[in-house]
DNA sequence: TTAGTTTTTTGAACGCGTTCAATAAATGCT
DNA sequence: AGCATTTATTGAACGCGTTCAAAAAACTAA
């Protein structure tokens, strides 16, 4: 495992192949499937290596009474910081998380973990309605934000980083109007899109017929 | 390229190997790499192949006069339908747009021409202000949903259906928020953090405090 | 017709990720 | 000690996407 992490961090992506990664390690290429089920495993053991290394990053900016925009950027500076070596895994990286295999259940555990911190330790805290669901909602943007990470080609990720800059305030300013009932209940309604709860029991067409009469009645 | 997709659609993507497309063809396997620069190349194609048929598809439903959420559904519920056969190439779909290689172009043009109709043919339209920017918007939706719908493992991917049948509204309830000031500048903020245009020349934070005045002052 | 040039088409090879039957080494049991 | 069984390690192979130099075919000009 090491000299694989070893290989990636210097050699690269392409060039670390499963022979390379055997040979550097002095066993054959086959006995890299004894310890690893696939290269992809390799990879996510890796986005676990490097989210535990983005929650040490942010670990200290956190809990110091920040502004919630403050915390969003530390959380989200230190993601593409910890990750900025290993941007050519981006894809990889995204493809990982994405189909939900593997072991990145832990991953998400983490990413919840420091989301959770930013929001708790905010000051002004955000409003109450919304401060247990929120860290949920923030694990949406940040994986945005990832996947704008992933494939962004500018030098450095010059554009990821101004994301950051330009996202933070946005959705610290969207969690305050979350006291706005109308603005809250639309933060309800995205966030009940991604959970699975209302998921396999309608059947019919009728959707589309209640949904004119529906725009219609109101 | 009539036999690839011919392949593509009868043996699936795992299945249909540059060998057995050039099999099929009665080529050799060399030569197919004269036709196309790689088999991403030939998803490529057929992705636009299918967003041409998604245009078809909905553009019988549009320009009648619908609600806004209903042609957002109309396009969104085509878009699955006609890409519905070719699921398992949802991640290297998804690769190709994301990457930005390609004439992926072509198919962003064709997914905008659709919002446009959308936003153009609903009625009551969508607030004045937000129109011309709001296919734009709808295009990140889309591109979203497209993300979801990649890797939805649910039987004949159910979960991406209940996802627009409940996304639309939340969506269009939105559009019709940005009457609201502070709704809208939400939504201008929100645009203009995936264009590249205001790139690379803000060094200090101000855009922090310009938010909050623009909403306290709106 | 013939020679030269461009366009099509091919076979063979490379490195990749992955699998598998086989051997070698370590371990447990009597 | 010797044998049996589990664990570690290997070499050889498979199919994949891709490349490339060279052969075949088609075309052009004298």
């Amino acid at each position: 495992m090491a000299t694989a992490l070893d290989c990636f961090a210097i050699e690269g992506y392409r060039a670390s192949s499963m022979r390379v990664i055997a040979a550097n390690a002095g066993v054959a290429l086959s006995h890299a499937y004894y310890y690893f089920e696939s290269k992809e495993d390799i990879v996510a053991q890796l986005l676990l290596n490097l989210r535990n290394e983005q929650l040490r990053l942010c670990q200290d900016g956190l809990d110091e009474g920040n502004t919630l925009e403050t915390n969003i950027r530390i959380v989200l500076e230190a993601g593409v910081q910890s990750l900025a070596p290993y941007h050519e895994f981006g894809p990889a990286f995204l493809k990982l998380l994405l189909s939900g295999e593997h072991a990145n259940e832990e991953v998400t555990k983490i990413e919840l973990m420091m989301w959770e911190q930013a929001v708790g330790g905010a000051r002004p805290l955000p409003p109450l309605g919304i401060r247990r669901d929120l860290p949920r909602f923030l694990l949406l943007v940040a994986r945005q934000v990832f996947t704008a990470w992933a494939f962004d080609q500018s030098p450095e990720q010059r554009r990821s980083h101004t994301l950051i800059k330009n996202l933070a305030p946005v959705v610290a300013k969207f969690a305050v109007l979350c006291r706005l009932p109308v603005v809250r209940s639309l933060f309800e309604d995205i966030l009940s899109l991604i959970d699975p709860k209302t998921a396999g029991k309608m059947e019919t067409d009728h959707s589309v017929s209640s949904a004119l009469k529906r725009s219609k009645a109101s």
